[in-house]
DNA sequence: TGCAAAGTATGATATTTGTCATACCTGCTG
DNA sequence: CAGCAGGTATGACAAATATCATACTTTGCA
């Protein structure tokens, strides 16, 4: 399931300029460091659960992973993806609810965790901190009724496209122009909210139109204006 | 368009237990109303539009309020709406971009405003209404989230179903079991995200199937249960 | 190395939903 | 009070997408 580490430290981590962390000083790093403890997570492993309740807040050091929530019919829907920097499994500590949705870790991945007690201290003692989160969770919601109106307004072609552009936003691209993340065409139409048949098939549609090339999991970008003007996300 | 109304204060509002200003002390609230002011809004009437920015927070103190986006082909999704003691235009705010929705009465209408500065300088100085903002953008996101997978997941007349359950947990219920908001047709649709014809056709079938009632523009809900199992909503 | 299992691909078909045309109400305004 | 406009309703049709069946391909593992 999942192996403890040797903790990194806040302070030296990478990943700390783009974190919510970055306006912590070193004695409030030290802070968050105290409790924390990182445990590994190899390809597919499960580190939280909807409907279970959290005790705390992630941060993913390293690796890929992908928040689901499973829908009435029991089919998958992906709605966000982390990686190195983001945090996790905050929204159900802030709204005291069950954690709204699964984590499952996409590649071998590197988590910390951080108890609830200490994410609260450093939220009640530094605004600044706690405006970060703010504006975090601020953006997550904009980001959201964005996709409620896509997944309401848009065409199944529209949203394929659209889901690269957010996967090469979220995972950039490798040196050949291909995102840089492995997902099954399963994974894939989870996230366009459709099955599995019609993502094959769009994605073949995108290729003859010279959008995109596939070799295997891997989906090569050729014409990212197009597949903006495709998605309908000119400004 | 808005008429300058005499300012209601925040410690004799009805509304204050259920807003998040419920945390708030006398002199806090008096803080708030210092620089406060409040406008009418007659029923079509535009509080604010998504991409101008905003410079200040509103909290509405008497009627409804939708909110929404604009399509790429122009057509309108309602992602939310407010009533009496809730707060908007707020994200904005948190996230440091333009409005992301246009808020317009739904009824006529009083809504607050208050500048951004003393928002910012409350949350500063007040860990708990800190808190209570982000309990509200989380459940933000969490509801957002669902709605999501709905949108991805359920039929068309499963959503209209959930959204009329939506409707009745938002505005309540009259005396005879009416949901106590009156919308067109098309605002439905623009809820459910299709077609004002298939909200029409669907909301016969409903009717058909004894769910509910029609009078007009009056919904009134025959059997809540049914539409609760209908909507998959069953927990 | 080769087999089983999972994932990918493609076709045929059924269903759902969007679109267009048209007609009918209902409430408002002159 | 007539008539017009906006909203509501219904039918016919087209298009998009889901579903089912089947075959092919890759991957992992014994």
């Amino acid at each position: 399931m999942s192996k403890k580490l040797h903790t990194p430290k806040c302070a030296t981590c990478g990943s700390k300029h783009k974190s919510v962390f970055c306006s912590l000083n070193s004695v409030q790093l030290t802070d968050i460091d105290s409790d924390k403890s990182c445990d590994f997570y190899k390809k597919g492993d499960t580190i939280f659960r909807e409907g279970s309740n959290s005790r705390g807040i992630f941060c993913v050091n390293k690796g890929k992973i992908k928040l689901s929530r499973m829908g009435p019919s029991g089919k998958e829907q992906i709605v966000r993806f982390a990686t190195s920097g983001d945090i996790i499994g905050y929204n159900s500590m802030l709204s005291k609810r069950p954690l709204s949705a699964t984590a499952k870790a996409l590649d071998d991945s590197a988590v910390c965790f951080i108890p609830a007690r200490n994410f609260f201290e450093m939220l009640r003692k530094e605004p600044n901190f706690s405006l970060k989160i703010l504006e975090l969770t601020a953006k997550n919601w904009e980001n959201a009724s964005r996709l409620i109106t896509d997944m309401a307004q848009k065409t199944t072609k529209q949203r394929l496209a659209e889901m690269l552009l957010w996967l090469k936003e979220t995972f950039g691209l490798d040196e050949d122009n291909c995102i840089d993340v492995k997902l099954s065409r399963e994974e894939i139409a989870n996230m366009v909210g459709t099955a599995t048949e019609a993502v094959i098939r769009l994605l073949g549609e995108l290729k003859k139109d010279k959008l995109i090339a596939l070799e295997g999991k891997r989906i090569k970008l050729l014409d990212i204006h197009g597949l903006v003007v495709l998605a309908d996300l000119v400004d």
